[in-house]
DNA sequence: CTGTTAGCGCCTTCAG
DNA sequence: CTGAAGGCGCTAACAG
């Protein structure tokens, strides 16, 4: 390994010298940097990471930390985005991202653990917000640089996260449908524990309400993440008296489990069913009909995360933000207008 | 923060002591061990990974090098499932992963110099495999520890890989097609240039030449990664004079493009077609009807591949490797027996 | 079994 | 504008 002494000696000047010129320290010339650098380039020197943080103790490098993965919604296309958009900040100044591993809440923690207590990474990223969450807790208490995709649950107001609006949200694509002329509108969404998943659906009641509809806890079902197409679920509104004839599904993979379920029973979308659902991956587009669905940014989700991060380990008394990443919806063929009835 | 020294002093030993019980150097006794771990957990202890790192000239973290994500690819639920493979292994021996976060090719060599000029890993794993590829060179040439999942293009036995045997699950596939009366059957694939294509089609050819049916180029289309359900290619298909009646498509992402298409055009799967693909990523259980698909094992092949990474970085006279995950198929419900024509 | 000493490669005062 | 010296936190001989 060639280091900063080699460069010296190469040069003939000292290894301080050298490394002002690596932080491009203006109290050296021209001439010697020139010098230094010619000789950087021959040995092939580059700087070690390790070496460098040990001493300015900083590691430009952020944890990012998915949910755990018991389940399958890892699978959600989701994910990779916003890794893509985390990723698209993070090339630009240089930093690197290590990945949590683990596969439950324990192991997810320990992991977090090692990351900020044997300075590995700067600060954290959340991909996920849990109530109650130790992770949550632990970085609080420690004072340590995070911040969080979607809606914290506590504190709301001291940790600076990136979300959409998406009681907004909610609200827009289901006064879609009943523009459309939709009157029975059901509701299908993942956990009821994550925000996202109750402020859609708390965006897609109040509009309900208010066009004065019917607004019933029948039309309104939560499941796991969405095995054999939630099945069970989708009937559930399909063999109730009045079924829906309009759908807000709350997540776009989930959508691909309920369009399949509702043709296999018999029912076309959008003919008999209209479907509406968020976050606009790729495949909604691929799918049959193609998904009219919120585009939420998942990509700028990603990169307004990271940069917000990183501003954050760079000036640790940046005042805790929310920052709002605007949506829209994106119009496709999984809608059609109702008769008036 | 407090150090290796503060342990030090609070138990009345020396800092190498302490260093030593880190390690569990089994020339320590127990009485000492004892009182120096009190003392760390009383005190908060967690060793400095940087310090750590200088000192032993290794990071015990691995770098996972995505494709360019210039198309939509990286939208494949395969990465997450992948990244997951790759962080089970890594937890259980306490690595971190650092994820490439490049768009470009560019951007990614640029990235893979960085993490081993850097020291930023011990070691890289290369979640593609392209000819002519910059960063394989460029590893092969530092003699740096890496490994690819898929098939390397160049000097095959000298870089160790983990892949699946796609000639053999192409050919079987294919047979199972075959075996259900298929006479017709075509094949979809990605670029030509992924080995994964090329093998997958090579078993495919193989089975039709050995049964001795039709293998024409017309049933053959290439298209990059689907956009728009990869309308054009399959159209093609459709069209010829005598349409195929089944269908080998490389993944199962595109499968569901190609499903849409054809259901758009008239065409029902498996009624009159039957379509069979890779991968069994969780999509492939919710589309409608149901993939019939090659269980590729993602997750073991993410877990082979750091595994036979570690190995490496362990120890560097560690051969190249081949590692072959078993796949299966996967029965479901799209594909259909055709009456002999 | 344990302490002392010397680095790992880089950065940062403090002098000059 | 540049050099010398010390230190970041930890490990690894080398002594005892």
């Amino acid at each position: 390994m060639v280091t900063i002494k080699d460069v010296a000696k190469a040069t003939g000047v000292s290894p301080s010298t050298v490394s002002r010129v690596i932080a491009d320290n203006p109290r050296i010339s021209l001439d010697t940097k020139k010098k230094v650098r010619k000789a950087m380039k021959t040995l092939g020197y580059h700087p070690n990471i390790n070496a460098r943080n040990l001493a300015v103790k900083s590691t430009k490098s952020i944890g990012v930390i998915m949910p755990s993965s018991a389940n399958k919604a890892l699978q959600n296309p989701f994910f990779p985005e916003i890794l893509r958009g985390i990723g698209s900040v993070i090339h630009d100044v240089q930093y690197s991202m290590s990945l949590s591993t683990g596969e439950t809440e324990e192991e997810i923690f320990e992991e977090v653990q090692r990351m900020v207590y044997g300075s590995y990474v700067d600060g954290v990223i959340l991909l996920y917000s849990r109530v109650n969450d130790r992770v949550t807790s632990f970085l609080r208490e420690r004072d340590f640089p995070f911040v969080v995709v979607g809606k914290p649950y506590d504190d709301i107001n001291e940790v600076t996260h990136v979300d959409n609006d998406n009681y907004k949200a909610g609200q827009e694509i289901t006064k879609h449908l009943i523009e459309l002329g939709h009157k029975k509108i059901a509701f299908i969404g993942g956990s009821k524990d994550l925000f996202v998943t109750m402020d859609r659906e708390a965006g897609y009641e109040a509009v309900l309400n208010e066009a004065g509809l019917e607004n019933c806890e029948d039309y309104k079902v939560h499941t796991e993440f969405l095995k054999s197409g939630g099945r069970e679920a989708v009937e559930r509104l399909l063999f109730l008296d009045t079924p829906p004839t309009g759908m807000v599904v709350s997540d776009d993979l989930m959508s691909l489990g309920v369009l399949s379920t509702l043709e296999e029973l018999g029912y076309s979308v959008p003919k008999d069913i209209s479907l509406v659902s968020f976050n606009n991956v790729y495949l909604s587009e691929i799918t049959r009909p193609a998904l009219t669905t919120v585009d939420v940014q998942i990509h700028t989700l990603g990169a307004q995360s990271a940069k917000a991060l990183i501003e954050k380990t760079q000036n640790k008394s940046e005042p805790a933000k929310r920052i709002i990443i605007p949506h829209k919806i994106v119009y496709r063929d999984s809608v059609s207008r109702r008769g008036t009835l």
